[in-house]
Order: structure tokens, then sequence, then C-alpha cells
DNA sequence: TCAAAAGTGTTGACTTTACACCCATGA
DNA sequence: TCATGGGTGTAAAGTCAACACTTTTGA
């Protein structure tokens, strides 16, 4: 048994390659927003009669020149105009039916994104912020894709400095705190959540206050900038083995 | 600039295929053991001229007509013979120029096997085991793989009941111990190592003892059966989605 | 003056770490 | 009887969770 499917990977440039270059390769970006207390996903409406009615991530094919994460910064430049954009690898699905116009492997990424950032437009009438509560199904095996990049983001969000990239640059503390409760799906007591925060020593306080608001106005902070992450593009990928 | 770089998922049907059908993917897989207190890795010689001299991963080119899993579980078993395997997928490697031979994607899991299971046989002479710590140099960009894996198995190891697959099915609290040091690289307390267990409930007393240990023998224990957790081969991907 | 949120400390529960002695076995 | 590791508890330090009142502002 073992001999015919014994196959060396260093045997890759003897063999026909024919057989092998039919599968298509793909990224799908979870692009995560926050808008309104609540954690949004940018979601295009499917245009596949498979999936009529249903809502899918935004993705496209990898190009035979192009890196991985290139092209998921091509998918996000390409549809909300940002160029400067928190991305992470999260997981790849290769299921053999998860597509059903043929084989097709694809690398999910997670983004976070300020909505409301001056840059951000959004390039298609069918391309909208959804709250991702209330997502329950999505075409292909994008629900799945979500929930796994969802996960993920909530991992890392107690542990790294990376919500802030859902934030605009000033923020308040009660900002902040909302924004975690939405990620986390749970409520935070306050002093508790300021003192954590305190601790890391990620923020600068600005000095400056709230002057939008109803009530007593807080205080703004900044991202210290040395904790500012956005894309890996620029590095090799030696650099992802860093990033644990 | 959007405009040409406008592709949608849902168009895959649509258009020609041919230009991104350039790209293989191949899956690499980590396989650890653990043997006489270190951490090991199976390699194999690289016989591509390139990196003559140099050992590479396990890994094979995916098959239109297979999973990820499948792909890795299949090189799995036909590297080591074992079938009922611990695999993880970690992160895909898809950089340009990371292999010689042309355009080939990457998925990386590992996996962790016991060294000494009666199934374990190596198929092939230039396959043999290494200690993780010696590893300087690999072919392709496969030390960055091995790092990526060995973070996320160090990750792992102290909140899941995973290293268990290292080891055989009866151990003591010794050679447990030994094995988490030689996984984190870093020495334990015994006494707090032990209560950390005792208080995870993952181990079931067997009420036997060591025989073959020329000093006092430990008691003999086994992971609980409903901890065993091996290949999530037999379940879809919406199970990756979960896998968090 | 009211409503809303800002800002701020302490206590008790729990978790983590550091640490030492006697015991059982084989050589 | 010696060497090796087995087996065990406690105290101090640190972390985490719960909790309430006064202040500031805008309406």
């Amino acid at each position: 048994m073992a001999k015919e499917l014994n196959l060396k990977t260093a045997e890759i440039e003897k063999i026909s390659h024919i057989d092998y270059f039919n599968i298509a390769i793909s990224v799908d970006c979870v692009i995560f927003g926050y808008d309104n207390k609540e954690l949004k996903v940018l979601l295009i409406k499917s245009d596949l009669e498979d999936f009529s009615g249903l809502y899918s991530l935004l993705g496209d094919l990898v190009r035979p020149d192009e890196d991985l994460e290139t092209a998921s910064y091509r998918v996000l430049i390409d549809r909300t105009g940002m160029d400067d954009v928190y991305l992470e690898q999260v997981h790849t699905f290769g299921s053999i039916g998860r597509h059903p116009s043929g084989r097709v492997i694809t690398t999910a990424y997670y983004s976070l994104i300020d909505v409301k950032h001056h840059k951000m437009q959004l390039n298609h009438n069918e391309l909208h912020w959804h709250s991702v509560k209330d997502i329950q199904r999505l075409a292909f095996d994008h629900k799945a894709i979500l929930d796994t990049c969802l996960n993920r983001l909530r991992q890392q969000v107690m542990e790294h400095p990376v919500v802030f990239n859902l934030l605009p640059e000033k923020f308040s503390l009660r900002e902040l705190q909302e924004l975690y409760q939405a990620i986390l799906d749970i409520d935070l007591d306050r002093r508790n959540f300021r003192k954590k925060i305190a601790i890391k020593d990620w923020l600068v306080d600005l000095n400056e206050m709230e002057d939008d608001v109803p009530h007593r106005p807080g205080k703004l902070y900044k991202l210290k900038p040395e904790f500012r992450k956005k894309t890996t593009l620029q590095k090799s990928s030696v650099r992802q083995a860093d990033a644990y």
C-alpha cells in the first residue's frame, strides 16, 4: 500500500504536474468592523445560483505571482479602499465539496478595520456591514470560516493589542470596554477592566476629552505607537513563524 | 484601480480557470515524537539539488479528490504505518519563492505519535528522528514551518490533553513531566506539576507500577478515554470551526 | 435638578510559586 | 548502605472577582 502512494515532496519536479493543477486556491477575508456597539463583518450578496439570497465573505482566487497575504491584502484594498490594515491568517479550508463549481481550497484571514476611517469606502452596492451576532447562514462554508475567525479574534484580544485597529485613533476607555464586550459577547466590570488595561501599558493619555457625549466626557487615549501592528506583508514567511 | 482587480468569488465559475491552475498545493507534516527525554521530529533527506545535504519535512501534493486532512493523513500512514494519529492544522505557507521548482502553497500540520508504537515503522532509509533542539536548517522554508508548529504545540500543551499521543498507553508521572519539560524546554517543579495534572483530572490510576526502572517504581496512569482525540478526519470542515 | 457616565480602592477567594523531608526500590 | 526518584503539604505572593460612592457634565 505504501508503495503506490509513496510520492516525496522532493520528487515534485520529476513528476508530471498535470494532475495536480486541478485545484484552485483562494483567500477569504473576514473583515471585522465595529459600529454602534456591535461587531460587524463585511459581506457581499452571493450571485451563485446555489446560494441565492445568501451572503458570502470577500475573497478571490490567488494569482500565480502573488503571495497569499498579498492576495488577501488585494481583496481588502479593492473592497474597502483601506491600505494599512491588520491582517492575520487563521485556517485553510480544503474540503472537496466546499465549492460548487470545482475544487477550491481557501485560506481564511481575518482583518480589523475602522469603519469610520476616511479612506474607507465600499466599492459595490451589494457590500454591507452585518452584525456578527445576527448571522445564521452564509454561502459556501463561510459560516464556519466566520466562526473560526471570530474564535481566533476572541483568543487574541486579551493577550494582544489588536482591537485598536477597530477604533478611530482617539478613543475613551468606555468605547474600548464596549468594544471588548461586543467582541467577547460578555459584560465586563468597569473598574476591573480599567485596571487590566492600565497594567498592560498599551495606551497614551492624550490629555484630551470627549466632546460629543451627552454626559460627563471621558479622557481620550491612543495606542502607543510601538504596539501598532498591521499586516505582515512586508516580511517573509519566516515572520509568520515568529508570530507566535 | 479597483476595477481590473475586481474579481468576485462568486464569479469563479464564469471565468476561464486556466491561469489560476498554475499553483500546486501540498501538505507538510511536522511529525513529533518523544524519545530519550527529547522531543523529536521525523525528517527525510532532501533529494533536491538546491537543498543537498539538508533535511526536509514529510509532505506531498494534495490530490484533486482528497481533503487536506486526508492528504496529511495519507503522508502519515505512508511514512510511519500509523493509522490512528493526532493531527492538527497549523498554518499555510504560500510565499511565491518558497519552492524552487514552481509555485507550491503548502498547508502545515503537526502530528504527535508514539515512536515506540508497535505499528510504527519508517518506510525509507533516509527517514530519521531528529532532536528538535538540534535542528538549525532545513530545506525549503521547513525550518519556519517547524518553528511555527512547535510554538503551536507549546501553546496547546498546558490547556489540552494532547501530549499523551507521544507516550505509550501506560506512563508514570515522571515520564509525563519529563515530556512536558522536553516540549517546553523548561524545568518544572515536581510537586506543583503533579498538583496541576491532578486538577485537570485527565488521568486514570491503573494501580500498576513501573517495573523496568532502577529505583523505586512509580505508579502507572493512562489518559481517560474521553480525552483521546486523534484526527479530525471523520468530520467535515465545520468541525474545524469548533476546534477553537 | 436630573440622568448618565467618569473615575476610583478594598476585600476575600483563588491560583501560583517556592520549598524539604521521608520512603521504597534496585544495585 | 547507597543512589535514585516516589510521594506528599504548607505558607507567602500574586492574581482575579465582586462590589458602591462621589464627581462632572449636558439637557
